[in-house]
DNA sequence: TTGTACGCGTTATCAA
DNA sequence: TTGATAACGCGTACAA
């Protein structure tokens, strides 16, 4: 692979000038330039990456930190998400490293491979994904003055950059969608509140209900769910005394779960119980009959990440930025009024 | 940040000792090294990685290159599939750089970004999707005696290595299915055969029938479909005067147009017409019928991948592999016998 | 067993 | 406008 060094005797100029003259800089010769551009060509000349980042301050390069093990790897979502991210550095001309680490919970999480980033200095800046309510990865970072930006969100204040989908907007647009059909017992089905996503959807739910002066019946909230848990889960809450007329379900496999379980029960959707769905995946789409559902724009989730970072990493005093994606309400045929 | 240079002075060494006690170089004494090896823990020292790279002759750092349009990003597939790759080169302690390229049928996709990876010496290999029956990728990297594997494979016979799914095996393996249960007319439904992996499933089908001495319709089979072209073609296929009795749909996306279109017909699915998809995602087995489907190991397929590229970026004179992965068909409630 | 000196490919500083 | 030289951090012949 040929070098600056050979360009330089094949042109018989100094290494010098055949760096200037290739990284534009004023003080060349024009025809000098021309000539040296011209044998870079012939030679098939790239500069070395290492040499770049040995010499210069940075990498050219940005790291993006997903979980080891994907949860939601059912769907479609990092496949999105990975694609807005990667297209968006392909853009820009940035390299993209992207390294699997355990969750950030588990005992060395920060130990894992994230470290040998930020430190071997491989990278100008981290998306970091999959960010915990309580999250030890902030602090680090913070400290070790990288620019940065989290997919999520902590529940503490911070200052730090950060996108996120609005998780407690999208159910209260769900619950105003409910409310408004006339529901009053609206149960709430969700998965581990420790996931940052999680949580905020619960929290809009309770939001939402007390903001209505309906109030929030905790005996029609259940979380820490999985697919398994939901026949026993649908069961307990409509065997109730009051039992609710609608659900929602903050992830689409739950909901999914719900409607085959209301079937196996006998009740109809959305004539006996209406159902909303977070998530508006293919497999919601698909259901039948179709479920109404919180949709999140998992591209552009992506795309803003990374553009975020690359603004941070070009210009590191930059004020940190918060930016909250609203989701869409999709209504599809599982939402109805409730039976007189 | 502590450099190696650092380490030496706080040690009272000289930066050669310090390299070789880190490095685990049997000439230096068991004191020494513990020494050192405090010293280090405790200023935090990491060795940077470029000047790692720009001093020895390799990166630790694998590229992999996927398509700038996701095709299946719709479904799990690539989440499955990255998730694979990631996790395989995290436990292996080397650096994962994605890059995102335009489909290596683009006019300049050898221009694009990933070139600068091999060109910059950014990686040791690398791991390219997508291939395409011509895919001039394969001649170029051979050219450049970087080592790389595919995922997906060329219709010519060429000495280099990859991992692929074995479509026309599955494909066969459907048809066999099918054949069993007494179906002779079997309608085959694709998508655009120049993607490898649909030539290959396409090529299966022809195969099946010639074995099995059934002979190969033409006029039942229809490829280059995208899912809005199901409903017409389903159509034409049920007017035929000899009609198919069972059809095999190339991808999940057109077997679930195929269901709703047959649906829409007033044919019953499996009473009226079996059906058998290739891709076994969540979307098959929740359909209604759920959906006899052939299915890939998504995530150990990026596994496979990566191990078979890390053993020849280690050793690069290894002969080239070609593995077949034997996809599998999970049988539902789709098929039956055809009407008597 | 340890230290000296050099080179990897590049850009930046300074002198010509 | 151009060129000689140093520096980035590390590994490694070779010498001590």
């Amino acid at each position: 692979m040929a070098t600056i060094k050979d360009v330089a005797r094949d042109v018989g100029l100094s290494i010098t000038t055949v760096s200037r003259a290739l990284n534009n800089y004023d003080d060349v010769a024009e025809t000098t330039r021309l000539r040296v551009q011209a044998v870079a060509t012939r030679l098939d000349y790239h500069p070395n990456a290492a040499a770049r980042s040995l010499q210069g301050s940075h990498t050219n390069t940005i790291g993006l930190v997903i979980p080891l093990a994907l949860h939601r790897s059912y769907d479609a979502f990092w496949s999105e998400f990975i694609g807005g991210v990667a297209g968006t550095c392909a853009r820009r001309g940035v390299d993209l490293l992207v390294s699997a680490t355990d969750a950030p919970d588990a005992p060395d999480a920060l130990e894992q491979g994230f470290q040998r980033l930020v430190r071997g200095h491989r990278v100008d800046g981290l998306l970091i994904c999959d960010v915990r309510i309580a999250d030890e990865r902030i602090a680090y970072l913070q400290k070790c003055h990288l620019p940065f930006v989290a997919f999520g969100r902590t529940t503490g204040a911070c200052a730090y950059s950060y996108v996120d989908v609005d998780g407690a907007l999208g159910v209260a647009r769900a619950m105003e969608h409910l409310l408004r059909l006339g529901h009053r017992r609206i149960a709430y089905l969700g998965v581990d509140p420790r996931f940052g996503f999680s949580h905020f959807r619960l929290a809009g739910y309770r939001t939402a209900l007390t903001q209505a002066r309906v109030g929030c019946d905790e005996t029609l909230v259940r979380h820490g769910l999985a697919e398994e848990d939901i026949p026993a889960a649908l069961a307990a809450l409509l065997n109730l005394p009051d039992p609710p007329t609608a659900i929602l379900a903050a992830a689409d496999i739950l909901a999914l779960a719900v409607l085959r379980a209301a079937r196996a029960m006998g009740r109809a959707v959305p004539d006996d119980l209406s159902l909303i769905a977070f998530d508006d995946t293919l497999l919601v789409q698909h259901a039948d009959p179709s479920l109404t559902a919180i949709g999140q724009p998992n591209r552009r989730l992506g795309e803003e990440g990374m553009t975020l970072l690359l603004e941070r990493a070009a210009a590191p005093a930059l004020p940190p930025v918060q930016r909250l994606i609203a989701p869409t309400l999709v209504v599809r045929q599982s939402t109805a009024p409730p039976r007189p």
